[in-house]
RNA sequence: GUGGAUGUGGCGAAGCGGUUAACGCACCGGAUUGUGGCUCCGGCACUCGAGGGUUCAAUCCCCUUCAUCCACCCCA
């Protein structure tokens, strides 16, 4: 057998690809009207800047990241998510010198080193934007509408926005504190994951799905009621945008995200139409990232979704995502002269310029088999060369659907069709 | 990393320890040689993911391996 593409990839064909074309349109155009620019950042970055972006007791980092060593010896990493590329970026390119805030976004493949699953893949595609400088939480609110707004112009329908807010510095520690003791007592009862999150990132144990310990943390002291002045006040400001914004939401105490540069707002929308696990778009506030990777204290949000799932869920609804291909015009060929292949090479090169979608014979095929080429290829019009006709300047139209056809100057060709 | 299912031509899918591996779709060709979509006829798997074993004999039994799918975990 010859190489197959390595464990958890994909090559995307058409028509597959058109699809893509048109989500990814769709995030381009959106950006536009909410003023994110697209930047580009490296596929691979070093090694370090995931372990303290994305933070070191994450799974991530602990055990999905393609690392390898280059020829100099350096430690590098095939990029498992974006926001600690943009957040390097912003800094080496002092962003922080323009206007505020930097609105940015992303489209690009990811890797992590994952066994495959419905919606999971080694390389995947993910879409992000990233607004930094500003600590205000309109901007939280900007975010998640456009989330909301992309999957819905999209016709995504089973979706659901799950809102939380996991605090900051100042009082996660109280919280934090509160959770252990509170779960000291019940430790050994405690899924022996949960058991090392109890040490680590007690916070991660609100999020078990373990049966369980769900039943053990059912009452355990929540976020919310350990938040500062400040960290509540913003989460309220957050919801009250999102109600102007006639945008429904659920709060969910127990999300809470896996990268560990989340602060404050932390949200994720959800679909039914997806595997087991139903995130498409997950994201929040990340305050502390920027100071954490070795620069100032810059206030950002952002969010992230995954494409292969989010066009996996628009699929499973039955939703047209992209409209069906068809061809304008087919040239086919009556004879094999020389000047009658020539003649319609022109022809196509002509139509194609003044904006036809034109196909002709590229296989030397039979008229008949031309012909069956063209209904292939949905083509509303066959336009036939060659023989007595050429000689007189002129070439048949053939109206497919109707099956009626005529014969006009080759020069009046254009004239001639009417196309969808 | 753990668990379950699956792997027959481009796709879908029968088969079963024993002569030429059904069938459908797709594709190619033909039905008096310049015309599609319908119909009819013909063609299209030295081979049943790969490697090894059991057997007189294996696509069908056993082992290994690879891959795919699904779930756990985690994430988008």
């Amino acid at each position: 057998m010859s190489i197959l593409r390595p464990r958890g990839t994909n090559d995307f064909l058409p028509p597959e690809t058109a699809k893509w074309q048109v989500v990814e349109g769709l995030l381009h155009q959106l950006c536009r009207e909410f003023g994110y620019k697209e930047a580009r950042t490296p596929i691979f970055e070093h090694t370090e800047l995931f372990i303290r972006g994305v933070g070191d007791t994450t799974d991530i980092v602990q055990k999905e990241m393609y690392t390898f060593l280059d020829g100099g010896n350096r430690s590098l990493t095939l990029r498992p998510e974006n926001t600690a590329s943009m957040a390097r970026a912003y800094l080496e390119n002092k962003l922080a010198g323009l206007a505020q805030p930097v609105k940015l976004y992303y489209i690009g493949p990811m890797f992590r080193y994952e066994r495959p699953q419905a919606g999971r893949f080694r390389q995947f595609h993910q879409f992000g934007l990233e607004a930094f400088g500003s600590p205000l939480a309109i901007n939280d609110g900007e975010v998640i509408a456009f989330g909301w707004e992309f999957l819905n112009r999209l016709g995504l329908k089973d979706k659901q926005l799950l809102l939380n807010s996991v605090g900051c510095p100042v009082c996660r520690p109280a919280h934090r504190e509160a959770l252990q003791n509170y779960l000291a007592p019940r430790l050994n009862e405690l899924c022996p994951l949960c058991q090392d999150r109890y040490a680590r990132n007690p916070m991660r144990v609100l999020d078990c799905k373990n049966e369980n310990c769900q039943k053990i943390t059912k009452d355990a002291p929540n976020m919310l009621q350990y938040l500062c002045p400040e960290c509540d006040s913003h989460f309220k400001r957050v919801q009250s945008f999102l109600k102007a914004a006639e945008i429904p939401f659920t709060l969910n105490l127990r999300l809470v995200r896996g990268l560990d540069y989340y602060t404050k707002t932390a949200f994720e929308i959800q679909s039914e139409s997806i595997g087991a696990k139903g995130a498409i778009c997950g994201g929040g506030r990340y305050d502390e990232l920027i100071c954490d990777i070795g620069g100032v204290s810059v206030p950002a949000v952002g969010l992230a979704m995954g494409l292969e799932r989010i066009i996996s869920a628009l699929e499973t609804q039955g939703e047209e995502i992209a409209p069906e291909e068809y061809t304008d015009v087919y040239i086919a060929t009556v004879d094999k002269e020389i000047k009658t292949e020539e003649a319609a090479f022109a022809l196509t090169r002509d139509l194609r310029n003044f904006g036809f979608i034109a196909e002709q014979d590229l296989l030397g095929r039979s008229l008949k088999a031309q012909l069956k080429q063209a209904d292939r290829l949905k083509a509303c019009y066959t336009v036939l060369i060659g023989g007595d006709e050429l000689k007189s300047g002129q070439a048949i139209i053939r109206e497919m659907a109707a099956g009626e056809q005529f014969t006009v100057a080759i020069n009046e060709i254009k004239k001639r069709l009417i196309t969808k």
